[in-house]
DNA sequence: CAGGGATATTTGCAAATGCATTTAAATCTG
DNA sequence: CAGATTTAAATGCATTTGCAAATATCCCTG
């Protein structure tokens, strides 16, 4: 159960190959760190979603909508990181709980911007305390600098990724 | 589409309540950026999965045991943030297209090890290109210091996060 | 060393997901 | 301004996923 050694590099190639998996290590490489950390957030706060009836997609439309009044359905699912169809499905069901309405955009009747309900920013605030314990348990022994930095960089990199203008 | 100014405080309230995540704002809220640059780095990702016949589960365990060598199916699900049965299905598939094989541990008959063959190793040598690249995208313009101290954050929060002894 | 509980993995099944397509409405182009 | 193209959202369908239960084996205790 340990890293096996990197394997030899072929004698027909320039030293400045691009590094191997093995060579960086699983810890040292970050999108790896970042699924794993993410994976234990995310699980950890099944259960309580479960219990509201929420999913994954539904708790972040959820979230988002919190601070964000009357978006597009597409512009909420690129916040949220679900396909548009995923997305579609979670708001009928959320819906039918009448945690948010749909309106057709005035200036675009192809177009919906949806918006939370009371209904839907108290079933929010109910799960928003696990939130903010789950995350407060990630950076437990991590200074406020640190955390600083550490969020910094996190927007430079999403500015990096960012496929939408969002 | 703007973030909605913070709601007043109830009175009744002492001043140390927990904050909203309209105060923290979602741009300063870890999780929420690190699921969002993940959901992005997976997505860009699967077109060439896809195209090698790969999920992301199955990419992730291809990755995993190119690096550790025979792990109990368990431990590999842990390594991969899947749940057991989800990595066992995985496990089928990519021993029909034999890009890995299990074995009996021989102290333990319930248990399985897991290692990938030279063609699983090969496959994984396809797609590690483009998943380098997606890091190096990630970490544009970010100072080889600023990188490494970011990742020794991470490596502190799976450590606190971590649920298993791996 | 037999029996109860724990552990490793697989399987059944319902729900969720992603891709491709459809529907509807807006915009561009000649 | 008609027809082609693009855009927003919803839907059909096959696959994937997660939970719970089943199966097989091991370990512990009396």
């Amino acid at each position: 159960m340990t890293d096996r050694p990197p394997p030899d590099r072929p004698h027909d190639r320039p030293i400045a190959t691009l590094p191997r998996l093995g060579e960086i290590g699983l810890t040292n490489y970050a999108p790896y760190l970042m699924n794993r950390i993410m994976g234990r957030y995310n699980a950890s706060l099944r259960t309580e979603m479960a219990e509201l009836g929420l999913t994954t997609p539904k708790m972040r439309a959820l979230a988002v909508l919190s601070v964000i009044d009357g978006p597009l359905i597409r512009e909420l699912s690129v916040y949220i990181v679900a396909e548009q169809s995923t997305l579609s499905r979670a708001l009928d069901q959320l819906a039918a709980e009448g945690l948010i309405h749909r309106e057709t955009d005035p200036g675009d009747s192809r177009a919906t911007r949806v918006f939370i309900t009371d209904a839907g920013r108290a079933t929010f605030e109910t799960l928003w305390p696990r939130m903010a314990e789950a995350q407060a348990r990630m950076f437990r022994g991590i200074t406020d600098d640190e955390r600083r930095a550490f969020v910094g960089t996190l927007q430079k990199m999403l500015a990096n990724i960012r496929k939408h203008e969002i």
